[in-house]
DNA sequence: CTGTCACTTCAAGTGCACTTGAGGTCAAGT
DNA sequence: ACTTGACCTCAAGTGCACTTGAAGTGACAG
């Protein structure tokens, strides 16, 4: 078996984020490519796991800076659990909007108001 | 009862947008407040539906010109409702990921690996 | 008459998350 | 020996969504 340490291209597809943003993320703190081989990164097997879950957690509308905090500290700090249960019911939050739009979405496409956006069963599913 | 026309700080109240993005969105044009009482903005009560529904779709991950794209084209353009079922599929692909992240996340609070990031569980969670 | 207050315009500034471009390095293939 | 390709650095640029600041307006209270 090879070195198992890959370059930033194939890092850059098996995870479809661009090198430029994991250059990026470097920059930031949320992962290290310590290993070089002259002058190029090498990522780990980890890195590309760590790397899925922030892209994950971008998807899901954390802020690079939040990720890395919370990656950080990895130790239990007092606070760590508490902000992580903050930002879950955060999402939840987030969530039930993103379903309350969708649902309006759907209503919509099959919905024969005239503007769509003036049907009250629209409006309802909203302000659910 | 008055007129039932607001101004921009009741409206920015009952939106919990701010005034200077009110403004934005006028210039972009999702909302109108041709009404002017002076150099006053006034909105109807009918713009204050409309610029919740701007701002739950903002909070669903939509860009601007989006929204303002399937609020403007009214008529039934042959792809409007295609382009909302579309607009559906994708907020049902960020949910699941938010899902995932939030479990993950309501899992990390109370496991005992250290970090959490390394934890099977987790990432089975978000792999999920 | 004079504040004060909530609004107005317009241009410029901010923060985030990258992306792009210029110029350079290095290993491998022809 | 030379080219190609994938990488490198660093500074500058981009796009979005607003926000801020300066200078002004108009109505109303004291």
């Amino acid at each position: 078996m090879r070195d198992d340490l890959l370059d930033i291209g194939e890092v850059a597809t098996l995870t479809g984020l661009a090198p430029s943003a994991l250059r990026y993320y470097e920059e930031q703190g949320l992962v290290a490519s310590e290993a070089r081989h002259g002058l190029r990164r090498r990522f780990s097997r980890e890195m590309v796991d760590r790397l899925r879950l922030i892209a994950c957690a971008r998807r899901a509308g954390f802020a690079v800076k939040e990720i890395a905090r919370s990656l950080d500290m990895g130790l239990d700090s007092a606070g760590l659990r508490d902000r992580l249960a903050a930002k879950a019911d955060r999402l939840d939050a987030d969530i039930a909007d993103m379903m309350r739009v969708r649902d309006g979405l759907r209503h919509a496409v099959k919905c024969e108001h005239e503007p769509f956006t003036s049907c009250p069963e629209f409006k309802a599913i909203l302000n659910g």
